[in-house]
DNA sequence: AGGAAAAGCGAGTGAATGCTCGCATTATAA
DNA sequence: TTATAATGCGAGCATTCACTCGCTTTTCCT
């Protein structure tokens, strides 16, 4: 029972020309699961729409779900990259500056791709939930991290503890700004959300 | 194309015997969700463990996601519920106490049933989407009702920014404390997090 | 009692879909 | 050029699964 199906690709892309197909392939299910939702991902329409025959796919992927975990594994890159850049860039800043520049990023990153985003995080079942999770330790560690060093402007608080609060804030507040209010997110509604809530992380940690 | 799977029940159960095939079908649901994961969720398997044919299955519920929307429903309300009465509870309370209260409701609540909230966040795909909006309009009322009747108690700041921001870390918080560290909640832990958390609210409201 | 309505049954059907396999085409290198 | 490897193909297999339909059993009502 309980049979794990394989996330590896059973073979590597090695000429040009298979590189371009699995580049098309990844590309191809990242476009369907956005307009046409989970549902009707098949193996079957992503090989066509990537323009590829459902033979070719299986050579580079062994299953449907590791396709799924490289669409995942893609845009959680994208993301991690800004973020990475962003605390370090926000490293020698003060906290207050700091946490506003975070939550910016934060909204900023789910607004790269809403859709893709929304898809990911409404409809696929069971995989990508290890990439999730490591997903978290690296955000949490990367923002403990330049808490650790910024201890002197903060109250006596246990790190972890802060940490765990203030991320998922942020991210819940990101999360639920880009995904339920698309319509009415003028400029001004954005500003007012990333003043007040970076005055709610910086007031609780000082 | 786009076909819409009809939610409500084709038959009216009237009797007492049909009342409890209904409930049985929704608990069975409810338990290979949990057990088994939405994938493996089948009507054939559900009609089985509800020790009930696949025909009387289809004589109440027109369809796999209709048995799905009222475990989402039952859930739901289930949690409602509490946050109804403990709003009101807390209608008198100041800011402080009021908060406090709140954050260990909302923890409590993704407590009753982690694992069917588990499920039912991370793997159903596209079903219950009203449900949900409903639930957090709700959710979201009752809080803003509350700021309203406390307005002089708090700094000057658009009640539904300050709604939104508040439900959504503290939701977020109880979320993520209940489904990613179910391990590790000692009662000392629990604690620091609402001590934290409604510090963090209370702080920004005042 | 007896007839009607409600409830229940479960083998079977049809459609969807993940994936294989034997073969065809293209690239590489000797 | 020609042998070998890499890449690509797509009809079809095997399976799963939501759902139907003709029928039986139970309950209700007079």
């Amino acid at each position: 029972m309980a049979r794990k199906p394989p996330t590896k690709p059973r073979k590597n892309a090695l000429q040009e020309r298979s590189r371009a197909t699995v580049d098309a392939l990844v590309e191809a299910t990242a476009r369907i699961l956005v307009r046409e939702g989970f549902e009707k991902t098949s193996t079957n329409r992503i090989a066509e729409i990537a323009g590829v025959s459902v033979g070719s796919l299986y050579q580079y992927f062994p299953s449907k779900e590791a396709l799924v975990a490289a669409v995942i594994e893609r845009h959680n890159e994208e993301i991690m990259g800004i973020v990475r850049t962003t605390l370090n860039e926000v490293m020698d800043m003060p906290i207050e500056k700091a946490v506003r520049r975070l939550v910016t990023v934060a909204i900023e990153a789910h607004r790269i791709n809403p859709e893709l985003h929304r898809v990911l995080a409404e409809q696929i079942p069971r995989a990508g939930k290890l990439d999730v999770e490591a997903f978290n330790r690296e955000v949490h560690s990367l923002v403990r991290a330049y808490f650790e060093s910024h201890r002197k402007e903060m109250r006596k608080i246990d790190l972890d503890v802060a940490t765990f609060i203030c991320v998922s804030s942020i991210e819940a507040v990101a999360h639920n700004t880009v995904l339920n209010q698309a319509e009415m997110l003028s400029e001004k509604m954005v500003r007012t959300l990333v003043d007040e809530t970076t005055r709610m992380v910086a007031g609780f940690l000082r």
